[in-house]
DNA sequence: GTTCTAGAAC
DNA sequence: GTTCTAGAAC
């Protein structure tokens, strides 16, 4: 990270005798304190003590108080002291920084390296090299960094130095190498990441040209950035610099009345606005995660505790999750002490560009792709304000006609939001809150989009043997990909894997089944390779199909009558030839390993042979869901929907969960389940 | 579709 | 070190 720290010492003219420092080293074992001592001493003109706790017993270890001592003698001396030893918590910390006073200042430098780094050193520098031995240092490093907590000038430092990489050390390095017997340093805190999430500070890496705010007060109570559009300036949002990360401006803010305020805070304390800053903030801004969950630390976790579980309750009537760029507005219920105490009516939650790339929309350096999320991100976040101004708009309108006017805009909205906290209005303005908006055809003709190589295979490359022409987008099946074709077209020669023989159909357990049951219904019509070849002229055929599955399904209810089974097709199928998936809804199956094969029969990849039928009825062909990303999309229950980080995890989590099957999958029989479980909630 | 495996993540 | 994923080969 870079720091922008005005690091230059300021002699102090007047100043016969400069000001001694205690620099506590804040760091895992490895993290380099030692080294970041001796390498300053080395090249500094003050003097200095190093007091390190591993050698202060003659060599050996030794006790804090022997290094307290050691500290307050060397201050008595005029000499600065460094405190060498892990500090990671405040407790360790505490009376080192009493040895503070007016004339010493007390500073701590924050080396918080990767633990892999602090790993490998303190490995090698114990010369035990080894499986044990590493395991061991891992273990150790990793339980104290669990257990860290980082320095606050509330502690009482007057300086704190965050280093987060091999550069942010140097810097450091420098500052107080640099660092004469009469030179002073400024206080404050400087080149802390955002403790409230990393999502920020990717955000802020990303956006190269950003400056990483290079004194981020970490009083908790400060109010970095609170915004309402009286401040905002009127002009065309551009959100590639520094400066729009926290301006705040377009069209939306034109909306806006007099007196109704939109809070965004980057970080600090935006859940007091009202009783401790006296700012009437109606609706406020949450840099949410995808999961619309309380914690996470910062921003997120204190507007959750503050809010109370209403809002969590509120959020998940409104959505599950969020994506990037977009945002969903929460009307926080009457009960929540957000609501009582400050007067706030609603949670916007928006979520930036996903840093993370074990998640399916990492951004992955992309910034043309960055810049669009965060525009997207703004523009959702300002329509949700302005949604709430409008219905609240004719809200208050309603219910202020007979009562005096009231000049303040902010009480109206308080009041509008009152009026509206009846069950059924919000039941019914649950469509109108929600601000997942697709701008992609705007985005449409960004770089990344036009040039994008289309690969060969999915240009209308046709293999003669097995594909046909048809002008659309298709692929040449592998060999492998040909066995159920071979089946459907033999099944005679296939009598050892074929169930079931007719003239329109064959059916046979799929060889990798990913359930209890999992059957595949083939269609035997040359030709027909998978769901795009279908046309109304197959109707019957996908009804047999159906019906032939059906009866199938009824034969394992008879056999096993908690299963619940789902008939459905792939919208782009791996095997050549139309197959219907007869599969049970445990999903219980060692064959079962990979994400694509999870979200293949769990995502809108997934065609249920309903929704099938009814189409090609209506339309003469299926709508495909022709997406790659369905299938790398994050694993999420087939039942809660929750997410879950991996596959063992989330098949774990599926033997267990007996939640009820989602809405959608409850209607229209796209679940068969036994008739005698059918009053039941699957 | 699966298997194999490098290397990332833990 | 083990677990897990994802890409290549088939």
């Amino acid at each position: 990270m870079e720091m922008e720290i005005d690091d230059t010492p300021k002699p102090k003219g007047e100043e016969t005798k400069g000001k001694p420092i205690v620099v506590i080293l804040v760091g895992a074992p490895g993290s380099g304190k030692s080294t970041f001592c001796e390498q300053v001493m080395a090249s500094s003109t003050r003097p200095w003590v190093r007091i390190c706790q591993d050698t202060i017993g003659n060599g050996k270890s030794g006790t804090k108080s022997q290094c307290l001592k050691s500290a307050a003698s060397a201050l008595n001396d005029g000499k600065s002291v460094f405190i060498d030893r892990c500090n990671l918590d405040r407790e360790q910390r505490a009376e080192f920084v009493k040895l503070g006073n007016p004339n010493v200042d007390v500073h701590a430098i924050v080396l918080d390296l990767p633990a892999k780094l602090c790993i490998s050193r303190s490995v090698k520098r114990t010369g035990h090299e080894g499986n044990l031995q590493g395991g061991k240092a891992a273990a150790v490093v990793n339980r104290m960094l669990q257990k860290k907590e980082f320095p606050k000038l509330s502690e009482g430092f007057t300086r704190i130095t965050f280093c987060q990489n091999e550069s942010d050390v140097q810097a450091a390095h420098n500052t107080y190498s640099a660092l004469g017997p009469l030179d002073t340093l400024p206080n404050g805190s400087f080149g802390q990441k955002n403790p409230d999430a990393k999502i920020q500070l990717g955000i802020m890496r990303f956006l190269k040209k950003v400056e990483v705010p290079a004194n981020t007060v970490s009083d908790a109570n400060s109010i970095q950035s609170s915004v309402s559009h009286k401040n905002t300036e009127e002009k065309e949002p551009s959100y590639k610099g520094h400066d729009n990360i926290s301006s705040f401006s377009g069209n939306a803010s034109k909306e806006l009345k007099e007196g109704e305020n939109l809070a965004v805070c980057s970080s600090g304390d935006i859940t007091k606005l009202y009783s401790e800053g006296g700012l009437r903030c109606n609706v406020i801004a949450n840099a949410a995660n995808w999961r619309l969950k309380p914690g996470g630390g910062g921003v997120n976790a204190a507007i959750f505790n503050a809010a109370g579980p209403a809002l969590e309750v509120a959020t998940k009537e409104q959505a599950q999750s969020l994506h990037p760029g977009k945002a969903v507005v929460v009307p926080l219920p009457s009960t929540s002490p957000l609501f009582s105490r400050e007067g706030v009516t609603h949670v916007i939650h928006v979520l930036g560009p996903n840093m993370n790339q074990h998640r399916p929309n990492f951004l992955n350096n992309d910034y043309i792709k960055g810049c669009q999320i965060l525009r997207e991100a703004y523009t959702s976040l300002f329509e949700g304000f302005a949604s709430i101004i409008r219905t609240q708009g004719k809200l208050a309108k309603v219910s202020n006609e007979n009562l005096d006017s009231n000049p303040s805009g902010a009480q109206e909205v308080i009041e509008g939001a009152n009026t509206k906290h009846s069950p059924n209005n919000d039941q019914k303005s649950k469509r109108e809150h929600e601000h997942d908006y697709d701008r992609s055809k705007k985005c449409k003709g960004s770089q990344d989009e036009i040039g994008a190589d289309i690969p060969e295979s999915k240009i209308g490359k046709v293999d003669k043997n097995n594909d046909k022409i048809d002008g659309s987008m298709t692929k040449a099946w592998g060999s492998w990909a040909q066995a159920l074709h071979k089946i459907a077209m033999h099944p005679q020669t296939h009598k050892d894997v074929v169930l079931e023989i007719s003239d329109d159909v064959v059916v046979l357990n799929d060889l990798y089944p990913k359930a209890r049951r999992h059957l595949l219904v083939l269609a035997r019509s040359e030709g027909l390779d998978r769901l795009s070849d279908v046309s109304k002229d197959h109707l019957q055929l996908l009804k047999t199909m159906h019906n032939v599955g059906l009866k199938w399904v009824e034969k394992f209810l008879q056999e096993d009558a908690s299963l619940i089974f789902r008939l459905g097709y792939h919208s782009v199928p791996s095997m050549r030839q139309l197959h219907l998936h007869v599969i049970s809804q445990d999903f219980d199956s060692k064959n079962l390993k990979n994400k694509k094969h999870w979200n293949s029969f769990n995502t809108a990849f997934f065609l249920d042979s309903v929704d099938v039928l009814e189409e090609v009825s209506s339309h003469g062909k299926a709508t495909l869901r022709d997406d790659e990303s369905l299938l790398s999309m994050e694993l999420r229950c087939h039942r809660c929907r929750s997410a879950h980080p991996n596959i063992p995890r989330l098949k774990s989590h599926i033997s267990n969960c007996q939640a009820p099957f989602p809405p959608s999958l409850l209607q229209n029989s796209r679940l068969v389940l036994a008739p005698c479980n059918a009053g039941i909630d699957p």
